[in-house]
DNA sequence: ATAATTGCAAACAATTTGCATTCAG
DNA sequence: CTGAATGCAAATTGTTTGCAATTAT
């Protein structure tokens, strides 16, 4: 375990959720000379160990956070919000395709889309298009 | 509608589920002249009007298909398989998440990660690791 | 000294943008 | 003639690779 491994680690764990970028960002307000490759490098890693997870968020950069922080995230395709529900709302459905299709469902790893409580009300004009797309 | 732009859409019809760069493709067998930028344009476009959707199948390039043509896709990250299931699938959970977390679900934007039957039964020896990453 | 790790530059893939050209009303 | 649509090249973003210099064992 090296120092930057380390720093990139801290980095995961003080983020709770981040981009790679982000996360080489943080790196490098402490060790301005550590390069993205080697986040990118470290993260690969952290993940083999089973110490960190990667979601995809739908788009763009994946989202790296420590392995026990899991959940299912709700993103809102509108204002790009990202919400967090207990794994356990999947638990129904993944006894489902389970039995169904023989598939075993790991509900951490995509975040699931749609409309959030507030964008769902103003559906034609949404408040804040921040992050509209995708 | 432009003649481009019916054979991005004809592009779409035909091939059910593609990428940007295969409907390009496709397009540039009967149109070698279409660029690329056109078909993003075009998809766009398409999309805006709601003829197309597209779902990210978790990584790369995202995956363009007719409107009418819905489904959640269960995607493997052994061997990146992507199975279709019908959207019934998550009509309880799309009940759930909007009673507690008023969260409208779009169902079909983004596909269910996990494992595939084979892939489930061989979890350390993946048969054909095709398409491993993810 | 021997292998693993790092930094850096360059390669890549996917996508977007600026702009001059072409096309249709 | 005027605005929309297209093609092309270049810029962007996210990520990976080759390789030489560095570090740990």
């Amino acid at each position: 375990m090296t120092p930057q491994r380390q720093l990139v680690l801290d980095a995961v764990e003080q983020l709770e959720h981040a981009t790679p970028e982000q996360i080489c960002a943080t790196v490098q307000r402490v060790a301005p000379a550590v390069n993205i490759t080697t986040v990118y490098r470290t993260l690969d890693l952290l993940e083999r160990l089973g110490v960190v997870r990667h979601t995809h968020l739908g788009h763009g950069a994946p989202n790296y956070s420590v392995r026990e922080h899991e959940h299912v995230h709700l993103v809102c395709h509108w204002c790009g919000k990202v919400a967090e529900a207990p794994v356990e709302v999947l638990d129904a459905l993944g006894r489902d395709l389970a039995g169904e299709h023989g598939f075993q469902l790991d509900a951490t790893h995509v975040a699931l889309s749609g409309a959030c409580a507030e964008c769902a009300k103003s559906e034609a004009a949404p408040a804040e298009p921040t992050d509209g797309d995708d």
